[in-house]
DNA sequence: GAAGCGTGGAA
DNA sequence: TTTCCAAGCTT
């Protein structure tokens, strides 16, 4: 649909990764990052990441420590440990390349089917089907006239962006970025900005006067979870160094609740965040095993 | 297939 | 202040 395209022509964002000559693990690196965490955010730790590691090489030599360092404030820092061991693996497998095919994106470390796509679509123009949850999103509202989406991808709404995805390469990444885009600006999950749509006219959950609930919300719930106690603990060692165990594991400095505690530690190191050496809790130096 | 995995800014 | 949630992936 032009509308879109034209759209997205005079209103796509300044992204620092849309910029002209952004490497393919640039690409990879922004998209990584954007997994479940807000584009404002990610953009200034993406261009911090970009001029310590430009290359897959580079990040791979500076080792998990340094990522997770620099990870700040990004949240799921596991994906921080992907990317290093995207890089491992670039450097062994691929000559220092990030690949170019989906099915061989799909194989990394923290690539899923969202990513590979995104990635095989906007760093080499490959014609992919991108579904991330704005594009599955702006799809269900213009063509089903449902407010939302399920949790997962359904077999019917791939074929279905398949068959609205433009035919030429170049025009369906164009595409793909646009509609993400759309979901992003506009036809957002909450307060969806109707009026300012290219396709109002044309939605047909607009034109059905927006019926429905809106998207079940996801049960949540942080203070006092397992997520938070990782959170702190691993923050502990990145803020101060290594930790004494005594302190960190032993004391409620840091957590308050002994057990709870002892599982988030446990599960930090069982992840490759965390490691004990000599009775201090530091990040680890090695490198996380990619498999 | 459901549950687990962080964070900080906006509403 | 509290609540809600933002370009998913893995087990």
């Amino acid at each position: 649909m032009a509308a879109v395209l034209d759209w997205f022509t005079a209103n796509a964002r300044a992204l620092p990764w849309r910029a002209p000559g952004v490497t393919p693990w640039g690409i990879l690196v922004a998209e990584v990052m954007a997994h479940q965490t807000p584009v404002a955010r990610v953009s200034p730790v993406w261009i911090e990441w970009l001029i310590r590691w430009p290359a897959p090489a580079d990040l791979a030599d500076a080792g998990p420590a340094a990522a997770i360092t620099a990870w700040s404030g990004l949240g799921y820092p596991r994906r921080a440990l992907h990317l290093v061991a995207c890089a491992e693996r670039i450097v062994r497998d691929h000559g220092g390349e990030v690949p170019c095919d989906p099915q061989v994106l799909r194989t990394l470390p923290g690539v899923g089917e969202y990513t590979a796509a995104a990635v095989a679509c906007f760093a080499f123009g490959r014609r992919t089907i991108v579904l991330d949850t704005n594009v599955r999103r702006v799809l269900a509202r213009l063509f089903d006239g449902s407010p939302g989406v399920a949790a997962h991808v359904a077999a019917a709404e791939r074929s279905r962006a398949a068959a609205v995805l433009p035919a030429d390469p170049p025009r369906a990444a164009r595409w793909n970025e646009a509609v993400m885009e759309l979901g992003a600006l506009i036809c957002t999950a909450r307060t969806p900005s109707c009026p300012n749509c290219p396709v109002r006219s044309h939605c047909r959950w607009h034109r059905a006067g927006r019926p429905g609930e809106p998207p079940p919300r996801r049960p949540q719930g942080y203070t006092g979870t397992d997520r938070q106690a990782r959170g702190r603990l691993l923050h502990a060692v990145i803020t101060d160094g290594p930790v004494p165990a005594a302190i960190l594991a032993g004391t409620d400095t840091v957590w308050p609740h002994a057990e709870q505690r002892q599982r988030a530690l446990a599960g930090l190191v069982a992840d490759g965040l965390l490691c004990c050496e000599d009775g201090n809790y530091i990040l680890p130096s090695a490198p996380a095993t990619s498999r």
